[in-house]
DNA sequence: GGAAAACTCCCCACTTTTCCCCACTTTCCT
DNA sequence: AGGAAAGTGGGGAAAAGTGGGGAGTTTTCC
């Protein structure tokens, strides 16, 4: 499976494309056949999941039981907002408009590596994020990881 | 089977039709015939099993038994509202009235992809529905999920 | 029983959106 | 510095969505 790293400023043209870096390109897996699904991000940015990743996920909610009325809802809030798209000719995908309305994305978009997926987040939306993280990365880390 | 996914709004037209969107009409198996099943949703919205997938629905229910009273009855409430369309050459659907009634639909249709099934509903009962659901997404997938 | 109304299922026609392809510019690498 | 690869922009064909006409069937109602 894929693996995804770094970080690129890109635009987003008239029709709403944005190229994704050809070094996450050429990490693709064969298997992702150019395509991504495209959700909802927890935060204020869209995540990108390579097709074959995707799939996995996918795989999870359809074994949940549809009639518990909490899973349904959960399914509906996670699978109403994704979008599959492929990789045109130059490289690039098309956002859809109700995505790159909630991420807040307008000309530029900043494309981030982040293993199993892609985030793509309005380069002021992330500032805002980061503005907003308080822990320094040694203390996160240990928080998180530090047993 | 086939996985549907995403979310887009429609017009409905004065005889009843509404399109089903490209992308989930290409996600339709082959054994699908272009026929859905429609039936009341749990929620207020329809329901449209792709054909293959309601002959597992049924099956689910044929098992269920008869000796039991509830569980005759919910099979009867289930099947009393079920009904098979196709897609017409321009790949719509016609709502049946007493369907579209329950539902509340007027001029516009939200259809919304669930995993095996489309749902059909009207905008305004959909933003409503939204309203009613208190839990936040994170907490909602702990929830259903699992850790 | 029979006419009128309603409904279904074909069409066809028009508008809008999507996507495929080509061309130009910029960046990277040797 | 020069060539190749990466990124950006736009035109045009094809597909998707929308609306309506009209034949044939069923339902309704007098």
């Amino acid at each position: 499976m894929a693996r995804f790293k770094g970080q690129a400023a890109y635009s987003v043209d008239a029709k709403g494309r944005v190229a994704i870096p050809a070094k996450m390109r050429s990490a693709l897996t064969p298997e992702a056949q150019g395509t991504f699904t495209l959700t909802k991000g927890f935060e204020k940015c869209i995540y990108a999941y390579p097709q074959d990743g995707w799939k996995v996920k996918e795989d999870e909610y359809s074994e949940l039981n549809v009639n518990n009325r909490k899973a349904r809802h959960l399914v509906r809030m996670i699978l109403m907002w994704a979008e599959e798209v492929s990789l045109d000719g130059q490289g690039r995908i098309s956002l859809p408009r109700s995505l790159s309305d909630y991420a807040g994305i307008g000309d530029r978009a900043l494309i981030i590596g982040a293993m199993d997926r892609i985030e793509i987040w309005d380069p002021e939306a992330f500032e805002d994020y980061l503005q907003e993280q308080t822990t320094d990365q040694e203390t996160l880390a240990e928080e998180v990881m530090g047993s």
